[in-house]
DNA sequence: ATATTATTGCAATTAAGTCGCAATAATTGA
DNA sequence: TCAATTATTGCGACTTAATTGCAATAATAT
């Protein structure tokens, strides 16, 4: 299963990384003007996810959205203990910085965390 | 809008006291062994959370599942802002008592937290 | 007991995402 | 450079979670 690297794979990476917020499948859709398949998005985004290009965030809008791991590339170990905020008025759903630990019951072993806070950003507030 | 008393509404209510963690909708119409209308099941679990009884979980396996608000009850300033974990073997999804708080950027008001850690829990383990 | 209206059941519908399969197009190697 | 291999795409159908419209039912108040 070697990757390849087509136009719409490049335009979605370049897409992720020129953006300021996670995007979701609509977004990306619009953006590429409809010129490529809905299904193809998924697959190109779920690609992403599992070489570890991209992160996903479910919102509780019930919405997958997807950001660049910039900042974690580099580290070996790939964690992804940060929220992601969701303005409920502009529906931006952006990366809080800080990273959080949650100290897990004795036993427990945490393969994935999905944290996302909704409100109203500064400037919609 | 005024609520009323309906058998449903009470065994909906009294299996979520029982339960030891959050349950779906799912779990829940076939304990009440399909008695009951699925789309009633969504229409009581929306009523209790719009009540403040009853608090939801959007999983990362994209489902809602639904907790009695027990400890949080007395409390006047209701936040919710506690983790939940869901076991990638038996999926179930239980309530990781420690309060979390996440400082957002200044500007930033939070209205909603959603915090779900997926894994194994210690009796999968 | 009766009127009011919240709640229910049923069926249809929305919305997000996935999947099978044939067609297309990156890559590899001669 | 050209042919072979196979990852990727497009299309349509499908799955799953959840919601909604509407008529029928039943809980409450008078």
């Amino acid at each position: 299963m070697k990757r390849r690297n087509t136009p719409t794979k490049a335009a979605v990476l370049s897409l992720l990384a020129g953006a300021d917020s996670a995007m979701s499948h609509d977004m990306l859709l619009e953006m590429l003007e409809d010129s490529v398949d809905r299904a193809t998005i998924y697959r190109i985004l779920n690609r992403f996810c599992a070489d570890g290009v991209v992160h996903r965030v479910l919102a509780d809008d019930g919405k997958q959205y997807f950001a660049l791991c910039e900042d974690c590339a580099q580290q070996t170990e790939h964690s992804h203990n940060h929220f992601h905020f969701r303005c409920l008025t502009c529906s931006r759903v952006e990366c809080l910085g800080t990273e959080v630990s949650v100290n897990l019951p004795s036993g427990y072993r945490a393969e994935n965390f999905n944290g996302v806070i909704s409100g109203v950003c500064s400037r919609c507030g």
